[in-house]
DNA sequence: AATGAATGAGGCTTCATTCAT
DNA sequence: TATGAATGAAGCCTCATTCAT
């Protein structure tokens, strides 16, 4: 992890960037804003990034890929789909938890922007969402979750039910704990999906 | 149900207003293009409404309205919490297929705004959700439901997954239907919260 | 004095615009907020007015009429240029102070303003204005006043303070009296500010 | 006296508002005409005033605190309150004279202006007008002036009288000297306007 | 004679972005 | 590489004014 003056200027830029959007709003806040409170000429700015969307764009691809580096390690570790998924919930949750301004950004501002899609960042986040597909498709296969699921629907379940959340608690000022919600979930979505006559974790 | 011209007019325009916002976005849609195309002059939508915002803002306020209304005669006829949960989800990808423009604004720019919490628009959607929770909590009394769910996050498990779908399916410009998710999605929301030795709906 | 019904609309339409112009400024009042206050539609105020700027250059044309037909009255009767200029003062402080808001749309709005040089409710004022050039010209003639005094000057010693005092009063919400002023003015005006027997200037 | 390149930028602006404002009228006078004649563009304008009545209010400033500088500096070497008084007006009328399209502005646009009442503009103007009350109150104490003279009703007289002549003088389009009322106007303030031998009222 | 509703016309203002240094 | 200063481009919004009723 090569971390080079340029490159601790960028981050900054980027960590600054991911505050203001997250207090002011993507639209609201302006380039000057970012550039004074980073420290930073706004010329600088656009010598990292090419466009004020591109500068918002940036923000994910870092965090995002080393949250699902630390997913893809404890998946490695943890045997059973039903516990696999379980530590995911965690994970995410206690990332956005961690990370309250980057989860504004992404839930506010990057989800529904169309023009994410065709991003590097979102290339991660996409290449990490597989991992849940994965998880389930084995879980389906080992018939430790039910057969007849769909997992695509089965994953927009677990995902829409953290993003909606998640977004509740960003856009209420998140006054409690996001954690609380992660067995109470998991037990529920479970009991959903598992085999009637699963054994259990 | 009175229709002045004036209430016409203002339709055509918050139709129009609809329509366009979910074409090009909002930020990228001017005014001038919404009043091109509803054939009204550019001073007549102010007449309306104060701002491009609050124009926006007031999309959803009648057809939130209509929906809940029919949503709540619909669930005096059913019975059981699980068939009231099938017809709540019907109800909700229903109307979001046949009006995937609404479906659009209110998935890309209303929710995930947070001034749209202060707006009577929104009081109209928080009423309706209202709905939503009753039907949880009446089925956790009524022992159709597990004894421990928390209303809030099943209820953010049933919004939170139809939102996701949605939004996808928006995103991607619509390309398959959304109510074939409707049956699925029941089956395993209501095998997760149900009792285990519920005899089913 | 025919007051028809049309009439008295008109005025009661002048009358607002002085109020609303005084309190608001020009610029900043709307004729909807006149006629809302006049209780008349906007498109009656254009029944009897043009333009705006028509509506606030109609202003003065009665109250002036009236002020110096009474000004004339008054001058028959006195005796002395002296005496004269010091009626002319009175009437016309008096005049302001019981209409500080015609006083304050005169000051503000009207005086200073070129293109209401071209307008009646000028050539009114003008009109009275040469009552006090005559005075002035009577007192020079009569040997009264200074034989090598400037008319025209004199008399913008006259008008200029009584502008200023007037408009320092409307515009600071006019505190205190203005009569108070006439008749230390008059004294200053008529025997100069220097010791009469001072060796110098 | 630093002038960097920013600030004849500024006073270039400045100089051209003022041409332009003179000429058109405030109102009617537009940014895109001001940043044309300028050679600017409009949103330069706007990095060194905040809007256009800033802009407006800016105007003032520098000359006034040049001219009563100016005139302290003379108030120094000169005896005698009505010499005082002499240089005042000689050196407002010069400056009103030289400075023609200032004085209009002045004259027209910025007194009778309410708001320009809290402005830093205006603040430099009140601390010159105290000058002239200073000498006034001098003259009095002094027994040069008549000691039952109101300071600020003297005050009045000349500034009122100045102003109403300028006034008339931008507002016809200045077509003679204004120095020319200078002496006589001083005389008549000084003297009074009646024959010192006049039996009175 | 009176009006409510509709609009034409255009100005101010804001920033993201660039460029000369 | 870094920046302060400059601007291009465009959109929102406001009203005075008109017109059909």
């Amino acid at each position: 992890m090569v971390t080079t003056k340029t490159e601790l200027r960028k981050q900054k830029i980027l960590d600054t960037a991911t505050k203001v959007f997250a207090q002011r709003g993507f639209q609201e806040a302006t380039i000057t804003e970012i550039a004074k409170e980073a420290k930073v000429s706004e010329a600088s700015i656009y010598e990292y990034f090419s466009t004020k969307e591109g500068l918002l764009f940036s923000i994910p691809a870092r965090s995002s890929r080393e949250l699902f580096e630390v997913m893809a390690f404890h998946l490695k570790l943890i045997r059973g789909a039903g516990n696999k998924l379980r530590a995911i919930v965690y994970l995410l949750m206690d990332s956005y938890q961690n990370h309250p301004e980057f989860a504004a950004v992404l839930m506010l501002f990057l989800k529904h922007n169309k023009k994410f899609l065709d991003t590097s960042g979102h290339h991660v986040i996409k290449e990490g969402v597989r991992q849940i597909t994965r998880v389930i498709e084995e879980g389906i296969e080992s018939g430790e979750f039910r057969g007849d699921l769909n997992p695509y629907l089965t994953r927009a379940m677990v995902l829409g039910t953290i993003e909606h959340l998640v977004t509740n608690w960003v856009m209420t000022g998140h006054p409690d704990s996001l954690i609380q919600f992660v067995d109470p979930l998991i037990d529920s979505l479970l009991a959903g999906i598992e085999q009637a006559d699963a054994t259990t974790k």
